[in-house]
DNA sequence: TGAGCCTGCTAAATCGATTGATCACATATT
DNA sequence: AATATGTGATCAATCGATTTAGCAGGCTCA
């Protein structure tokens, strides 16, 4: 069953298909007898015409589609969120995606940007799973949004998270619910370098406006970003000296403070009553499956999918140029917090 | 910058688009000199020539593109994979896939196939998130496969989890391990329906060829797949008298599955020591995650979405008409499986 | 010398839409 | 009567490739 063109619809209607296309693509100033116009619909409608995108997209120069490419699909749980806003923004502005993995191999991505250019893409995103700074990869077109990372040499617009802002809100929670020994779990130094920074510049700068001097020793990290790693380096912590040890920790992301959750049982601490923890990412199978639920701050990658689609299409104001936008990271209340035990609120008040 | 078009070749080479065409494409039997050979293609390179697919889809009635409408991507970890293996195997036959998600929305889904099949994608998958079956989407061309579900009427070739093989494996490992008294912590009745008849199914088989006589109090129910329902369940289980009490648990999922972790800790029990635990689904950020390590059993996404998309393309023989193939699921041995107690038989061990 | 056959290349049709230019005809104006 | 204006619809070019039929020129051979 070959597929209804537009000359079928012509032939059904006894017209033209100039009149057709004028019809169904209701171009105002064409002038085509109301009596006609239904007359086509109609025939439209009974042999069931859809048009060919393809030679649509060849006469106008515009294919409605847009091409996302971005390094890591399956082994992170975020992506799927980045796909979906990009997703549901395309299809609000009745666009197709062409998604395509690269697994970060430069070479997969070259062919891969390559066939989306000769797709005659409307738009392109380029995206990270992990907040950094990149390179601009070659035949970039300049219709292209980053997601997730910046380029290091700017030209485009560029959406990631307020990692900043997110993280002093993970930490104030803390201060507010009392707390004045206050660690962080951080990750490996520079890895991921943009995160992990600016997570840590956060936590500082809290305890600086609460008038809090850290201990050096609240500082412990990670060798890497994983529940066991963050276990590790809870131990530690809670190996100090009882007018020492914190009474809560900020963890780099979630999966370290399950490892903290982890590290707080095997010494028969409750959370939160013994220890408060607040995470960073919003991994829901990690935070929202722990005993008790964790407070942790959210990585806005559904609105950051959303964000990039609709600059990419025009539908929404770039920044400045070469201004990144910075997405705001929401704290997600949990069970994790409480005030600190009434033991270490008396024993020692540390301040500068 | 206007792209370059055969033209522009054509004219850089002193000869015809034809030839251009003839040569690019290394159409043999084309009667065309080597130098001119050479000429064209340095011409090509040199101008910086990529043909344009959409001018070629329409000559060819051929895009070079699929379509993957899925119904969920957002919300769990296993569309990723999914999603890899059909890029992947798409990427090898040089294919684009355009990916849409539905949200399940039966409006959107329409939509979405049709403006897949106007676009002229050259196959079409449909994916469900959790194996199933079910109505063939009307327009859905002939050329379309199904994964992770079965379309009632037939029709198309279709790609499942073989659950029943994994149930049946992760049983066997309970089995082995010296286990008599081996307990179901199962879904919803119905929810989803196949896999957990399956998997149900696979339990009840193991233990008969065992000659095990599974008492019915070891059928538990969660009302959700979730951890907490999990508990829920499994806190039945370990309230039984000490000579029926299960020493090994098959969970439906793995959430379920960290569910019954935190039931046996609180009783003080550990794992494996005291209870063994298998799970089923393999999501990492669990099962990789618990203390110790879950052993569990593999869906095998990022196979099937290999195998549909390499049927879509032709690429590999399909089933025989109306079967439906069954993916392998591999056990996934961690650290939560060990033989029983050797006091199983009437002690209940708690521990302080 | 001319029919037959290669060789090397190109003209032109085609895919299925969109669109500016144009046509046929009716009516209004001078 | 001749010209202008307006209406409804169509013609034909176009987008950028692929592909079939065929042309021009050289060579062979009877």
């Amino acid at each position: 069953m070959a597929r209804v063109r537009i000359s079928d619809v012509a032939a059904a209607a006894g017209v033209s298909t100039s009149t057709v296309s004028l019809v169904l693509n209701d171009r105002t100033g064409a002038r085509i007898s109301e009596e006609t116009r239904v007359r086509v619909r109609e025939a439209a409608a009974t042999v069931g015409y859809t048009p060919n995108s393809i030679a649509r997209g060849l006469r106008m120069q515009r294919t409605r589609t847009i091409g996302l490419v971005s390094d890591v699909i399956a082994t992170t749980p975020f992506a799927g969120r980045m796909l979906a806003g990009a997703q549901d923004a395309a299809r609000e502005h009745g666009h197709l995606v062409f998604l395509v993995n690269t697994d970060a191999d430069p070479a997969v991505e070259r062919d891969a940007i390559r066939a989306l250019v000769d797709q005659q893409v409307d738009a392109m995103i380029y995206a990270c799973m992990w907040h950094q700074v990149v390179e601009t990869p070659a035949d970039l077109p300049a219709q292209s949004v980053f997601l997730d990372c910046r380029p290091v040499s700017g030209g485009h617009p560029a959406v990631v998270p307020d990692e900043l802002a997110g993280g002093r809100a993970a930490v104030r929670e803390l201060v507010a619910a009392g707390h004045r020994r206050i660690a962080y779990v951080d990750a490996e130094e520079l890895n991921p370098p943009v995160a992990s920074g600016l997570r840590r510049q956060a936590y500082l700068e809290v305890l600086a406006e609460a008038g809090i001097t850290p201990d050096p020793a609240w500082h412990v990290h990670g060798s890497e970003t994983t529940s066991a790693s963050g276990r590790a380096a809870t131990e530690r912590l809670l190996d100090l000296p009882a007018d020492l040890r914190p009474t809560a920790i900020f963890c780099f992301n979630d999966r370290m403070a399950a490892g903290a959750y982890v590290a707080a049982r095997h010494r028969g601490l409750e959370i939160p009553a013994d220890l408060s923890v607040v995470g960073y990412d919003d991994q829901q199978l990690v935070a929202g499956e722990l005993d008790p639920p964790l407070t942790t701050v959210a990585l806005p990658h559904y609105e950051m999918g959303r964000w990039a689609t609709e600059v990419a299409l025009g539908a929404r104001e770039p920044p400045a140029p070469d201004q990144t936008y910075l997405m705001p990271c929401p704290i997600i209340r949990r069970d994790s917090v409480s005030s600190p035990p009434a033991a270490a609120a008396n024993s020692s008040r540390r301040r500068a």
